[in-house]
DNA sequence: CTAGCTCAGTTGGTTAGAGCAGCTGACTCT
DNA sequence: AGAGTCAGCTGCTCTAACCAACTGAGCTAG
């Protein structure tokens, strides 16, 4: 009976078309609403928090979920290092995720961003660079620079997704403890040349580009996974 | 105090390795083993579940997940349908997700597939071509072709990440009342067009293909919205 | 009159206890 | 030996009470 309370309460949300941020009914008007205890509500209610289509807030209400893609961070991660402990390359399946996405959006982007995003990628290059002096790069950099190459595609799921797999590789990357990190420098130029073929408007450049950045953090990883073992 | 029940259940699972379909300890255990109560337990355990992480079966007891993306169908398609209800080309949005993953995925594919899978392929898209006579393709025949697609590459996480995305781009579909259907008999070509550059080897007309591919879908996609309006 | 505090009333969080419901396996009766 | 039953696990649901976080109205002190 109280088995497909998830739908119901999800039905409520499309049917009233309630927009990310809207305050959903308070526990005990759902209970009566949906004609069931206040356990059951809750229960559900925590399991599509956990989805990211609601958003809890204790002693204030309940409300409609961004609807990000940022739980997906966490199942992601959990499983990779669930995987990784247990013996499996999930890490590298991850990356080779990644890096398949970006190759796809590479091709795609090349010669159709702005030239106000190229100048800001061009900035955080050069971030990278200053930083790269000082030892290592910043994660927060890294990640803009990401965040920033796909802002282009004015695709916000495509960048949530993106962002989400970026955020379960740091993740299990900070959760694991043998780790030998790539030369900064390097991975800078790398990052230049990223940029160069995509403002060229050359697809097949950047492409190569983004897959030849993979490849070499793909074969640091490789050389910690022959350590760790 | 029990805020952090789920961070305490998930290192429960890493601490003890547990693999997927081993039995988790009961909600009782549980409750006595984080001195909790069973409210709490239970609720995390939705969330775990909710995940992927966990797998609840009545009666039966509490399993360690598959840890399969599966999850991830629920919350997206929820959130492309919501979007859809609320005006957003959220339904293209996910379409062109697709599109970079598996144009992505076609470059890295393109003359790496063993002879065994690209006969699978063969078979499938001559199976297409048989119902696209009698009507229409049957879906799961599509999704048999997408999913043998990325079995080459041996990464089962991308595997299920591509699948959970065809499975919520399939379920809004569903979900959405006005739908028209591209013709059949077009669409097979152009499965066919995709299996012989990849067996050709050509990373180019592979990714080439694939792009028509969703190109074909994205102008059907846009003409119904175009009446939806 | 205003700045700040207090407190009542909302919301979600947690607990205990009872009973329901599905599944398993051993035990019993035919 | 086979079929049925039942005890004892499991998770599921509900109630009732209380705790904890937050808001906002209203009061008090400056």
């Amino acid at each position: 009976m109280a088995s497909d309370l998830l739908e119901r309460i999800k039905e409520l949300i499309i049917d009233r078309r309630l927009p990310p941020g809207a305050p959903m009914p308070s526990e005990r008007e759902l209970t009566e609403l949906l004609g069931t205890g206040r356990t059951c509500v809750r229960e559900a209610l925590k399991a599509l928090q956990a989805m990211g289509i609601v958003d809890i807030r204790h002693g204030f209400g309940t409300y409609v979920g961004p609807m990000s893609m940022a739980p997906l961070t966490e199942g992601l991660a959990f499983r990779t290092v669930a995987g990784h402990y247990r013996g499996e390359d999930s890490l590298l399946q991850l990356l080779e995720l990644r890096e398949a996405l970006e190759t796809g959006l590479a091709g795609r982007l090349a010669g159709r961003l702005a030239e106000a995003d190229l100048a800001e990628l061009d900035a955080l290059v050069a971030r990278m660079e200053e930083e790269a002096l000082d030892g290592a790069v910043r994660v927060e950099t890294d990640r803009a620079f990401h965040a920033a190459l796909c802002r282009g595609l004015d695709n916000p799921l495509l960048s949530e997704v993106l962002e989400a797999f970026w955020s379960a590789y740091r993740r299990v990357r900070a959760d694991l403890p043998e780790q030998r990190s790539a030369d900064p420098r390097a991975s800078c130029a790398r990052h230049r040349e990223i940029v160069a073929a995509i403002r060229a408007g050359d697809s097949l450049r950047a492409q190569a580009a983004i897959r030849d950045h993979f490849c070499n953090i793909r074969s640091h990883l490789r050389l910690t996974y022959r350590f760790a073992r």
